[in-house]
DNA sequence: GGTGATTGTTCCAGTCAGGAACACTACTCT
DNA sequence: AGAGTAGTGTTCCTGACTGGAACAATCACC
């Protein structure tokens, strides 16, 4: 069928699934919205790059501006869903990548003075809860469209998932900061 | 003091503050033993250039092959770790990144059949399994080196972390193949 | 003494992030 | 009307990093 794509791609085109056209700067937007929760939000100049690699395997098409409007929307074409849906059912999914600054500074906690380790947990502790405000955020604004067969049913759950996977890290977090006390 | 390296840079330097000296190769297996489950595993090649960065910084020095030793062993310098140890005081930690294929699947789930987004789920349990059964096997291997104030305490208490994390992890993808089987 | 696995290192193409730069539109304040 | 500021929209460049290929030396084993 088509070759491979890099998943930021398939991560794209997915966010054009959802029944409207975009442009770069709005399929930007999107991406902070949702993917950046569970991806990564690729950089304005990425995106750009992918719609140009996108449009050049025929998985979307620019709608050119009109005279009214000042710079084009990208839509996936029929192509494109095709072989989105083909990645889903045949492309193995990888095993997810955790990049963990707070885990990779405790790794070497031994360099720095315990205390210094606890006052870093409890900031993550604090961005773990500014974090999980904005996600709920974009769970709310999913309300009353996410029923079984509706459009954001799948997003709603993936939301749940975050939310639940931030506050499974909260506990996590707390129990060590208790462990730690124990010295 | 020194500028800013690339988050990896400290990570590699911190898997040198052990005790012993490692050459290339080493490295990249202690890597894949420690910082893969809450970073990265840099590439073989990235590990190569990082100690070259590295040395050229003067935080890390090679000891250069003897008659008997066919490569280069590296360890950190007193600069090194001075610097690493800056690094984890004043630098603030980025939030943690997340790429989650299985997540990005299921949320454009919509395009497949649900009965594929549950196998999705359920495979994605047979991986974590097997996943936890990795770092079960390093976390058991620093067993009896990390009490407090011995040197494997933190890299213990973050395998803790992992594990509880990969715990937390099946416990949501159980309830959310319960909520898929309710429609 | 051969053969395959492990150790050890280098090079290259391509993906990607992040920031700077630029331009145009829209809004408010005066 | 003009000035300032915020938001929209896009491009370009540098450097980080991956993954794979290629290569060589050593070790274990039969």
């Amino acid at each position: 069928m088509s070759q491979d794509l890099p998943t930021t791609s398939y991560a794209l085109l997915g966010l054009l699934t959802f029944g409207d056209d975009l442009t770069g700067y709005e399929l930007k937007q999107r991406a902070d919205r949702t993917l950046r929760f569970y991806w990564v939000s690729p950089a304005m100049s990425q995106v750009y790059t992918e719609l140009e690699r996108l449009t050049a395997h025929g998985l979307v098409s620019a709608r050119a501006a009109g005279p009214n409007q000042r710079s084009s929307k990208y839509s996936i074409t029929a192509k494109g869903r095709r072989t989105l849906t083909a990645w889903l059912e045949d492309a193995p999914p990888e095993f997810p990548v955790l990049k963990h600054p707070v885990a990779l500074r405790l790794l070497i906690g031994h360099l720095v003075d315990p205390e210094h380790s606890k006052a870093l947990l409890r900031e993550h502790l604090a961005a773990l809860t500014a974090r999980r405000a904005e996600l709920e955020q974009v769970r709310e604004s999913l309300h009353g469209r996410d029923a079984p067969g509706e459009a954001f049913r799948y997003p709603s759950l993936v939301a749940d998932w975050g939310l639940e996977y931030l506050d499974g890290e909260r506990t996590i977090i707390e129990k060590l900061l208790l462990r730690l006390d124990e010295e």
